[in-house]
RNA sequence: GGGACCGUGGGGUAGCUUGGUUUAUCCUCGUAGCUUUGGGAGCUAUGGACCUGAGUUCAAAUCUCGGCGGUCCCA
């Protein structure tokens, strides 16, 4: 079902796990319903973390942006002005100036930068804020894919010299790299963005890209470098050790919190529905109570049973819950694979006589027994399935890699994966392949183009979202 | 940017071609009760829908046009 029919599986599977209501209507625009917000912040949380523990402060910015600083960088609201939403009414008057929904918020935060920022001592500057961003997309929207508003987490530095900024943009690949694979369980590849697909005001683009399962790659978190573009029209000045003023050098990155919720249930989810790496699941352990109406004063030992079990978890720290309802035991085996819990502790008869719990991991549909007195050991568990998802996923990323001499044989892998191939620099023969496909990245080690056949750079390709 | 298709109870659908036979089909779901529970139980009762506006017509879920919303394909 999943591999026959991605998006339909995709759409199935938002709406039966209470991921998010696409419902609402506003093209572009959705409910995010617990089951998605909770796995939302849970990455948003360790995010920020990472970035605070990297000295980045939170902050939070206005959601309006007046036109005069959103239009401030010229290339950057060129990039843009096609995708704002404006504010222009109060009430029924008019306002005398517009306001942008924030698109992105480096307009926005570098307006305060210049006032915050008067020293070298004041650098590097490192700010963060998780917020909601707005774009009239024009294109095809997706549910968490791509919308008209999306979450994300964006941050922004300045910095006394280029070497800083280039630095940071390390130390922030390591962070991201450190949310998607350890956390998140997810492989990526980074990719140096062409110039025609840079960040509108951006000197370099370095974008996450992850691989779909229907071949198409998927855009993540990006980071970029921004050079001197924005402190030049923001007047983000400092004053260097020798007395001399100096433009700050600048970067701005983000992870979409939706795109990551979308590639882990699509990379992970299997046939009977989502299947979350521990670190991010609501539910970490379910327990089913295994219940016989003709022994009833068993029954209440079993409850009993498993409500300690249940204390027991929760006193180490663990997500866990009892499922005492009134369906069939198999009924909530489905309901809650569905729901993509990792781990379920069935407790019945058989276990309370000898105090084991039988468990069925999510990610294997293996069974075993575990002694109540091993329960500390649960955790264990837990990383050996983050280790195997990830393991799983990048298998299968690694499986989306292929190479190609022409343009033939691009075609030939196209919607499979990413193809490593080549290109001569030219316009025209870029046009020609992206005519085909998404130019991923340009590299450096020469390969000979794919259309013409003179020499040329690495090239990345790929069908993408 | 171009094209195709679609909108029927909470979810998935049949009916639309050829307007009337419908009290709108089936599955799922909700509620109440009885019975059941180690991999989606059964029975009974009951609840719930034709996206929106205009038009054609004696008559519109069905035909036409607009709006809103959605899906897919191509660039």
């Amino acid at each position: 079902m999943k591999k026959q029919n991605f998006s339909e599986w995709y759409h199935q599977i938002l709406e039966d796990a209470e991921i998010i209501d696409m419902r609402y209507p506003i093209k572009g625009m959705l409910v995010y319903r617990k089951w998605g917000l909770f796995i939302i912040r849970q990455m948003q949380r360790h995010l920020e973390k990472l970035l605070e523990e990297s000295g980045h402060e939170p902050c939070l910015f206005p959601v309006l942006i007046p036109d005069d600083i959103l239009g401030k960088e010229t290339e950057h609201i060129a990039g843009f002005e096609e995708q704002v939403f404006w504010v222009t009414h109060a009430g029924v008057n008019p306002l005398e100036r517009r306001l942008a929904l924030r698109p992105t918020s480096e307009t926005s935060i570098y307006e305060m930068f210049s006032l915050w920022i008067r020293s070298h001592s004041d650098l590097p500057l490192k700010v963060h804020q998780s917020v909601a961003v707005y774009r009239y997309e024009t294109k095809h929207t997706r549910p968490l894919i791509r919308g008209r508003e999306f979450l994300w987490n964006e941050g922004h530095s300045a910095h006394t010299s280029l070497k800083d900024a280039k630095e940071n943009i390390e130390e922030i690949k390591k962070i991201y790299g450190d949310l998607i694979r350890e956390f998140l369980c997810l492989s990526f590849r980074i990719n140096k963005r062409p110039e025609w697909d840079r960040f509108p005001g951006a000197v370099d683009t370095f974008a996450f890209d992850t691989l779909m399962p229907d071949g198409k790659t998927l855009q993540i978190a990006t980071v970029h470098n921004l050079g001197q573009n924005f402190s030049k029209v923001f007047d983000i000045e400092f004053e260097t050790e020798d007395g001399k003023k100096e433009h700050a050098w600048q970067t701005s990155y983000g992870p979409s919190f939706g795109r990551l919720l979308a590639a882990l249930i699509s990379i992970h989810g299997d046939d009977k529905g989502l299947v979350l790496p521990p670190k991010v699941a609501p539910i970490q352990v379910i327990i089913i109570p295994i219940l016989f109406k003709k022994t009833e004063k068993e029954n209440k030992d079993i409850l009993d049973y498993a409500k300690e079990i249940e204390n027991k978890l929760r006193s180490l720290d663990i997500r866990a819950q009892t499922d005492s309802g009134e369906e069939h035991p198999g009924a909530k085996y489905y309901h809650w694979e569905m729901k993509g819990v990792p781990l379920r502790m069935e407790v019945g008869p058989r276990d309370l006589k000898s105090r084991v719990i039988t468990i069925a991991r999510r990610d294997t549909g293996k069974r075993s027994e575990i002694k109540f007195d091993d329960l500390g050991e649960i955790e264990k568990i837990f990383s050996e399935i983050s280790d195997n998802l990830r393991k799983k996923a990048e298998k299968k990323f690694r499986e989306g890699f292929f190479k190609a001499k022409t343009l033939e044989e691009i075609k030939d892998h196209l919607g499979e994966g990413i193809i490593t191939s080549g290109w001569c620099g030219k316009k025209d023969c870029a046009e020609k392949i992206e005519d085909v496909a998404s130019i991923l990245s340009v590299g450096d080690s020469s390969v000979r183009c794919s259309v013409c056949g003179s020499s040329g750079k690495e090239i990345r390709v790929a069908k993408s979202y």
